[in-house]
DNA sequence: CGTGTTCTTGACTTGGCTCAAGATCGGTGG
DNA sequence: CCACCGATCTTGAGCCAAGTCAAGAACACG
């Protein structure tokens, strides 16, 4: 269930978590390095389960591996809002590091490799390398970035535009973590999930799909989602790619 | 127009910086006086005049001294969602910092003095007190809380729920940094500034704060706004303040 | 091949929007 | 001190985007 990382274990899966911060940021030879031998502990969660729950007092981060996480709020009743997706190279509870009682919780919605780095480590790390802490704190701006953009999205755009700006913030995301080919990517969530992050119906979502399936803009065949039209899409969501802070963004998706 | 701050001049005001972070952190005395003798650009603005504009490369922080202030985006069409309010104590664009193209607008409310604080200012005292860098960064991460909070209220609450959930969260804010009298506070915004922060019309708004006011909710006035039922407006908002992690909430708001 | 999940469809409802006009408020200048 | 004017608030009527409910189809997986 749980154990330390080996040497030379999911060397690849852990580099995403470097090309995640360079596509956002600097690196030195040395900060690569450090981030690479950062002790971890490896776990595994099965598609639907909490990683971390709300009201938790984490004493590690995670950065997920492989796989696919959200992040949730339940109201009293059960309503829920997912406040954000994350693909991995990404530690969707970097903020534990300050804020100490989890106020949402990170659930995977696929089989998910997640690695647990403790705090003491993290901050150990930032104390030797001053500039990896100006990363994560970066990081934790675009975090905050995309929840502005996402708000923009629930409280004044239509249905169809948020279902196209939320397929083409994804679809830079994961381009820009190495996660797609050319136009296409996996991403495991149910329209269920999609109507919970976009705050809509799933019979909603449902229609919407159809029509932008129709019209061709996408697939979207099971897990699998391809971008057939991106400047179609992008003008359907009025989509500007500011708020991901990204830089070098694949010429393709300008 | 513009003029750098003289010693001794607005005290109270940059106090109330202090006062914001320390209800959020602890602070060392060394820290606070850094805090007050950080050299700053004082800057006036009337209200519905933008402070710092989308797409600028701010050189400098704004700290709201006197006033009240939002942060907006605009959609190509002239939509416009309001993503945060801020009252005097806060820095709206500390994230320009490091995110050196702003994604979105800081619009002044209604007249406000600010404390501009060129970044390299901030670099130097940060390096110089990492305590104050932990502070930044922790306020930053407070603000992705709320976003988060927002976004849930955006996407998955009642206009009644909505405006009982904005208005529990201002008469929080406003009592942590001192700007309460008891459970009244000076609030400068029109109900169509609330309809773009809540995603809703101008005209739903009214009806629903004339629900609030008739069943004594609350009573708002020109600017005014008092709770006068703390546990019914909390209940009908299912508001929980842990998201605004701010420690040693007066009694009464708990 | 069976079973639970996810997707799809249709029929109906509704919360909140739009439009438009009138009332009220607060600040300004004479 | 009052008259005026633009901004803000209020009200009513009609509408529509998206929700709800419920049932059936397709799919994935053991």
């Amino acid at each position: 269930m749980e154990r330390a990382l080996q040497n030379m274990e999911h060397v690849p899966e852990r580099q995403r978590l470097v090309r995640k911060l360079e596509s956002i940021t600097d690196l030195t030879e040395e900060e690569r390095q450090a981030l690479m031998d950062l002790p971890v502990i490896l776990r595994e969660f099965d598609a639907g389960h909490d990683i971390v729950r709300s009201g938790d007092h984490p004493q590690s981060c995670c950065l997920i591996l492989t796989g696919f996480v959200c992040r949730y709020m339940l109201l009293p009743d059960g309503r829920r809002q997912i406040v954000a997706f994350h693909p991995p190279g990404d530690i969707p509870d970097l903020q534990s590091l300050h804020l100490k009682t989890m106020d949402h919780s990170v659930a995977a919605m696929a089989r998910t490799t997640t690695a647990f780095i403790p705090h003491e480590n993290l901050q150990r790390m930032t104390q030797r390398f001053p500039g990896l802490l100006h990363a994560f704190w970066r990081e934790t701006l675009i975090d905050a970035s995309v929840f502005r953009a996402w708000m923009v999205a629930l409280g004044r755009r239509t249905a169809h535009e948020r279902v196209a700006h939320l397929l083409c913030e994804m679809t830079l995301r994961f381009a820009a973590v190495g996660l797609a080919e050319g136009m296409t990517y996996q991403m495991p969530v149910t329209q269920n999930d999609i109507a919970d992050a976009l705050g809509l119906s799933n019979v909603h979502v449902n229609r919407v799909l159809q029509d932008l399936r129709r019209d061709e803009l996408i697939v979207w065949r099971r897990n699998t989602i391809t971008v057939l039209q991106w400047g179609a899409l992008k003008d359907l969501a009025a989509f500007d790619p500011t708020y991901l802070h990204i830089r070098n963004l694949p010429g393709l998706l300008q």
